[in-house]
DNA sequence: CGTCGGACATGATACGTATAACTTCCGGCG
DNA sequence: CGCCGGAAGTTATACGTATCATGTCCGACG
């Protein structure tokens, strides 16, 4: 065969070339002088005491040399398993999904598997079924629990579900994920306590999700374990404009104002920021500011945000983690990720 | 065999239960009293002169009732085609790309398409080939042109491929869909200018694109133009403390010193600023900053930035739609979005 | 010496779909 | 009346893979 390799190899390619090179496992079995099954077996590594060892080599050589991909498709009727998953995040896609979704990636493709990202509708009407057929090429869910409305859709999909920061008690998750979001929060109120503040207003983010309501619980929590402090909750979306608005709100409110701002994301904290200013104050002489995610915006505005680093790709990671060996049977995890508080310029000891 | 449905009909149901609901164009064509051709047929709408209203619309009710989802590894393989297609953005992926993937999704959405996100990797050597044994399970690529290293990977790739941001002589493109860079470029060129601004600092993006290359040269064309002027360029990488080095290095430099600071990018520009600050300088009232992209981060730092708004999401939206267009077999098209110019506090007139 | 089991290898099959090829029926036209 | 052609269906097949069921060969054990 390397004899006839040698005689027209150029014909060969040239035969190759406008139908876009399509080997398939017959064409390595020809080539290997073995049946197609033998080829099969060989590269999906269950040869052992089925195939000699000199025919499994020239297999491989031959896969190699003829450029062999397995046809997905394929295989996929074949085994009924798709070898891709699905990420579902909410619809304010920026740059924290963005890096789970590049973690959840980089794990999964070391695992032969594939990433397709779903962000959640906002405007345009229900979801159009990402578990429509998709279902049928799909073989699990990676969901974010502030993508509330697809968490519905997948109820009853019968996919494995890996959830994330989400309460680790639903039943609904073969897997759950969390960052220690609790215990972030009381970084913060530790840190704002040690500087001797005693008066906080919470931004609180406007949303209906497992992983927000931890956050103001665990803040309220730590806040009431001190003695005199207050802290105001003030609800606000998650934009800078939002946290402008909301800050405004907290700091104009009943005397006396408050002389540190906690915000449920950098964005707003970015807006707090803003505001304090427009009403002549300082950050964080007058007032500080605390934010959420340590995204890039945390060191693009001055002063430089203290806030709570997520580790968004070791998240997604973990994620696809979880759901590979939920695939692979295992018994369902809750895991934790630990996070840490960046303390940088938007905190300072509390005025006298 | 309706009787035997009707004789145990809870059975049926336990069965499937466990099974997640397996149902096939046989189970629809059984239930609709045709073959499975049939069903085949009415489904895929090429049932014109081939099946009757009255049967049609038969299976059209016992595909909906049995909830039929068809399985898209069989179609895959009978077709050939998989109506997937490959995203590649450059590592960096921030919520530019975020934004593109975003509007690519929705219109691939409504073509009963699929996108598949591959960030093209930095640190982590070769990309894992996303061109393996994804070429069996893919239709087409998109492609930004900054992800250089990809680029190389797809040539030859032979599928077809829309160019993002690239030269549109570029022969290897089925089509090519570009923002107009040059276009924006001249804009902000123009408004420093009305403000009176003749010494010009460039912060230009460090990367070997094409995208970026444009922008330089339009930047310089414009400048050129104008009688007095002086440009300089500094080169920087895409982040905020890139960007406050580079600043520093412009505004520092042999005098006299520039009063604006062209940046190719809002993170580079959010760096600008924090350099002109820490020498002492205020934004725009001694130097003037403007950026590239119109990120959240825009609004986020103070002032403002003047920026050139791109439409990542109408970029995404126009390249899947390219894409699919080349995949009917239209003849290769080259689209420019038109882009603005958003004036905002980061500029004002040049210092007498 | 008979046979049993393990190593090696192959043929056949099914996954679910789309479609080419084939049958049947019937109305209309020469 | 014979025949043609289009509508309305069906049957059969192939896509490429993974795996089950066979089959052969040989060394070893009883």
């Amino acid at each position: 065969m390397s004899s006839n390799d040698a005689t027209r190899p150029a014909a060969d390619d040239a035969v190759r070339a406008p139908g876009a090179a399509r080997v398939t496992s017959r064409d390595v079995a020809r080539a290997a002088g073995v049946s197609q099954a033998a080829v099969s077996l060989v590269l999906g590594d269950k040869w052992r005491g089925r195939v000699s060892a000199a025919k499994a080599d020239s297999v491989r050589a031959a896969a190699r040399d003829l450029g062999y991909r397995p046809n997905l498709a394929a295989r996929s009727l074949r085994t009924g398993r798709t070898r891709t998953a699905l990420l579902v995040v909410p619809a304010l896609t920026t740059e924290f999904f963005a890096r789970v979704h590049t973690g959840a990636t980089r794990t999964a493709a070391d695992a032969g598997f594939g990433v397709v990202l779903y962000p959640s509708p906002e405007g345009i009407g229900p979801a159009p079924d990402p578990f429509g057929s998709a279902r049928t090429s799909l073989d699990g869910v990676i969901a974010s629990s502030m993508a509330v409305d697809a968490l519905a859709a997948l109820h009853g999909a019968g996919l494995p579900l890996v959830m994330l920061d989400n309460d680790p008690a639903d039943d609904r998750a073969a897997a759950t994920v969390n960052l220690d979001i609790a215990g972030g929060a009381r970084q913060v109120a530790a840190h704002l306590l040690a500087l001797g503040h005693r008066r906080i207003g919470h931004l609180a983010a406007d949303v209906d999700s497992w992983t927000f309501a931890v956050r103001g619980r665990a803040l309220a929590d730590a806040f009431a374990a001190a003695p005199g402090t207050a802290l105001r909750r003030v609800p606000t979306a998650l934009s800078v404009a939002a946290g402008l608005t909301a800050a405004h709100t907290a700091l104009t409110g009943p005397e006396p104002r408050p002389t540190a701002l906690v915000c449920d994301d950098d964005v707003v904290a970015a807006g707090a920021c803003k505001a304090v200013r427009r009403l002549g104050l300082r950050v964080p002489e007058d007032v500080s500011v605390t934010g959420f995610d340590d995204l890039a915006l945390a060191v693009a505005v001055e002063p430089e945000l203290t806030t709570v680093r997520l580790p968004a790709e070791g998240f997604g990671a973990a994620g696809m983690r979880a759901l590979l060996d939920a695939l692979d049977g295992h018994r369902p995890t809750a895991r934790t990720l630990p996070v840490d508080l960046v303390t940088r310029g938007s905190t300072g000891p509390a005025p006298t």
